[in-house]
DNA sequence: ATCGACATACCGCGCGGTCGGTAGGCCGCT
DNA sequence: AGCGGCCTACCGACCGCGCGGTATGTCGAT
């Protein structure tokens, strides 16, 4: 095992309570139960039932920035980064579904200053978008009739509902989708 | 006023609240003072907080289905239905940007078999929209590489996300947006 | 001896919901 | 007109419970 397995499996049982139940259905009793640790335990590694929240925040905000980060620093024509960009943001997606649930819904269950933290990190995370789009754009690739604000709105709205519809037993593969939804977006925007 | 102006009252101050601040983070207390009214009062009218809750989902449920049913009724071109129900439904679900949030965010709040009951009632109406789709791929007019299911859920997560981005003191109004977000649609989906 | 890593019993508070009471309108009867 | 009875609409003090969080203790490793 690693070095601290207590906090992780917490952070799984908690994931999947708070996906499950909502966040505010979920008993911190219930979550070290699911864990099979107790409660002086939890309380020894988080300080309270609102930074084990935030923490689910932290890291999905974490990692789809990296991995954002990184695809645009490779480099590439506009549009091939846009199109890896959408590909790879669908498919976490879908691999974080229940994190994605918890996220979408729970937000204001956060304290305020986690809140507006979040809101921030969000915020860079669309405008690394918004500078693709606009590149795009300026170089003719995308249409302008339509301000970029909408565009980006529209891309972010399909992985803001695949927890609602999609589901990993369902006929369609990750990869499938995640091409389907990018396609759908690209034949939309461009010119 | 009206016969019991009471209810409406509550139920507005309710919506408000729990949009702004969430259902679970809503006490009573908060939406009987915004109301202006006591506890005594509302008791009166609803039979406990979960019943408010379902009664926002309740109304916005009815109001979307019978406007779909509405516009579908007038028959017409499949292509010229299905743009006049998308632009409705954006523009509906703006002018019930608050209800939205509530929808979205406290689902899981409604006891169990009220869930069920929205969840049923949702369906009914993805389904609706999910026939009209499928006869405009029947006459050849959308794609049928990508499954219905996806083409919906396409078109969804738009009015989903809308009380995510959208706000009516932004620069864009509500029959703009409808339209912008029905040609993004439109577009991704012709052959 | 000290300290990190837990265990467990406990507390206080805030909340949804209740319940006994009341003010006033309306009916029928005399 | 006056009166008794009843019903609807409301009031607001109160209750019980479940929850997040804590205080104190134990134990093994160093």
């Amino acid at each position: 095992m690693g070095p601290t397995s207590v906090a992780d499996d917490v952070r799984r049982a908690a994931v999947e309570l708070f996906a499950a139940q909502g966040y505010a259905n979920t008993a911190v009793q219930q979550i070290v139960e699911a864990a099979g640790v107790t409660k002086g335990a939890m309380y020894h590694y988080f300080e309270s039932k609102d930074e084990l929240l935030f923490g689910i925040y932290d890291r999905l905000l974490s990692m789809q920035k990296s991995r954002m980060d990184d695809i645009i620093a490779r480099g590439g024509q506009t549009d091939d980064v846009v199109r890896a960009v959408c590909v790879d943001v669908v498919e976490t997606s879908i691999d974080s579904l229940r994190e994605g649930t918890v996220f979408f819904r729970s937000a204001h269950m956060l304290s305020a200053p986690r809140q507006l933290e979040v809101t921030r990190r969000r915020r860079e995370y669309h405008d690394a978008f918004a500078v693709l789009l606009e590149r795009g754009q300026a170089e003719g690739l995308y249409r302008t009739d339509i301000p970029s604000a909408v565009l980006i709105a529209h891309f972010f709205s399909d992985t803001h509902y695949l927890p609602q519809w999609y589901s990993p037993d369902g006929p369609e593969t990750t990869t499938v989708v995640a091409g389907q939804l990018t396609e759908l977006f690209l034949r939309s925007i461009r010119v």
